[in-house]
DNA sequence: ACTGAATTTCCATTATGTGGAACTGTGTTT
DNA sequence: AAACACAGTTCCACATAATGGAAATTCAGT
């Protein structure tokens, strides 16, 4: 059928009841104040009696909670569900004394973070203190193109893949020194592999800066990066360099034992 | 149809397509080791195709991932999303400088949980040290008979409440001084209630000890509690009491803001 | 290269989700 | 106090999307 092959084409990606499920609970977890039910009608575009049920569904799986004042939150099992995701997370597990021993030697906060499309997501950290309350970060997505462990990762990809992957990417600007478009990117990440590893001069956020190294094992189509951050104060001449052979022996270290624990598979 | 009513009564309370998907979800996550598609196909039950089609939708949506060698993952999308529902939600948020104040009152690690069922879940953590990386205890559920938060919230119930909310629940024993049976529990929640605090005295963990207090806000549906833990060599004659103080004061003033951001709904 | 097992694709059937409309409940205005 | 408007819930004929048996394909071990 001519109509059904274009209908599966026009579809093509959508995930039926599933997609729309977890399009709300996005919506939900995304929504900067408590939605209500009208809200969500209005945002979803979808009919009454569906959004509905659809909620309620939701709901029963403890995706989302019916807050006592008719608001919709983003519900517990979410959480349990990372929580879980996140501890049993074999690569995770494998770094984690590799960011120990990164911290140990430098004494500043250490990132884990894997490259996903054009973003990267932190998978891990080790604390300087816990000063600044912000464990919160992992899980988080950020732009690759304006963090340490994002350029680091991309600058193991060539150019091409580097414009394919940041097509759509609206390039923000955080600060003064935050890449303004692909071109000034692609010439930072020129640097990048040459020296080996990535700077973060408070491109994403005012006053911190880091070291990055990528992660990078094709056969695993794993790539992802680790950085040393810190407060630009604390950041004098020398001192990120000071910090890359610890970075790099790090960075190293983790490709080895991802690529070790490559055979004994089961 | 007879056969559709029983159908129908037998399926009663499932969530159809998204109750099938997020038990997947679920198996996955809570897999010991990575599961191939054999794996999933012998424990859910489905047939071939369905359980394929299924499960190619989930790893669409991004919630599992299909490792290079075969095996599936949790996705990181549930990361993003328990990152962002974690960030946003109020009562963490509300209770976080009360954590904060507690902390720098006692020096010692301070937890925030909600009371779910007979389980507790960690909301939050203001951590001594970073010295044992476990903040993926956020998310985590324990049970609430061998916590200190957990035996505090239940101790605001009635004993015929606790009985109907740990009927189906397995007395494991985690240590020596784990509460074995109802009974011994109902026996502590008494002395709880005439206290105003509970004591974790490592029943969940060997050296591990709390003191914990109730959040209760009713019109909120709210049930959680706050610790103070430390290990037990540091926890010598009246230290645990010491910390009730402080304890209680961060507990009733959550409490507070958690009554007065009430009204103010939009 | 061959064999058996694991995985993926296909498609007629039917259960499942859809959405318009009618209903209920709640709080605000005249 | 009655009337009204608006948010939320329920219902049911219908269309779509999920089902699952079986065949095709890919993969791993010899």
């Amino acid at each position: 059928m001519v109509k059904q092959m274009e209908n599966t084409a026009a579809r093509n990606g959508d995930t039926g009841t599933l997609g729309k499920a977890m399009a709300l609970v996005e919506m939900v977890a995304d929504a900067a104040a408590p939605l209500r039910f009208t809200d969500i009608l209005n945002r979803s575009g979808q009919p009454r009696g569906t959004l509905h049920r659809q909620l309620r569904h939701l709901v029963e799986e403890g995706l989302i909670e019916l807050d006592t004042d008719g608001a919709y939150v983003p519900g517990l099992r979410l959480l349990r569900l990372a929580s879980r995701a996140w501890s049993r997370n074999e690569f995770r597990q494998l770094a984690a004394p590799h960011l120990q021993v990164l911290h140990d030697a430098t004494g500043e906060t250490v990132h884990l973070a894997l490259l996903r499309g054009a973003d990267v997501i932190y998978l891990d950290k080790v604390e300087a203190r816990q000063a600044v309350r912000m464990h919160s970060l992992i899980g988080n997505a950020s732009p690759a193109y304006c963090t340490g462990v994002g350029k680091a990762a991309l600058a193991t990809l060539d150019d091409a893949e580097i414009r394919t992957r940041l097509d759509a990417v609206k390039f923000e600007h955080f600060t003064d020194s935050t890449h303004a478009d692909i071109e000034s990117l692609l010439a930072d990440v020129k640097e990048i592999r040459q020296r080996g590893f990535a700077f973060d001069l408070e491109e994403h956020q005012q006053g911190i800066c880091c070291v990055a190294a990528s992660i990078r094992v094709v056969e695993q189509n794993l790539l992802a990066g680790i950085s040393v951050t810190a407060p630009a104060y604390r950041v004098g001449e020398g001192v990120l360099e000071a910090w890359t052979a610890p970075l790099l022996a790090a960075a190293e270290a983790i490709c080895r034992d991802v690529m070790a624990g490559l055979s004994p598979r089961r």
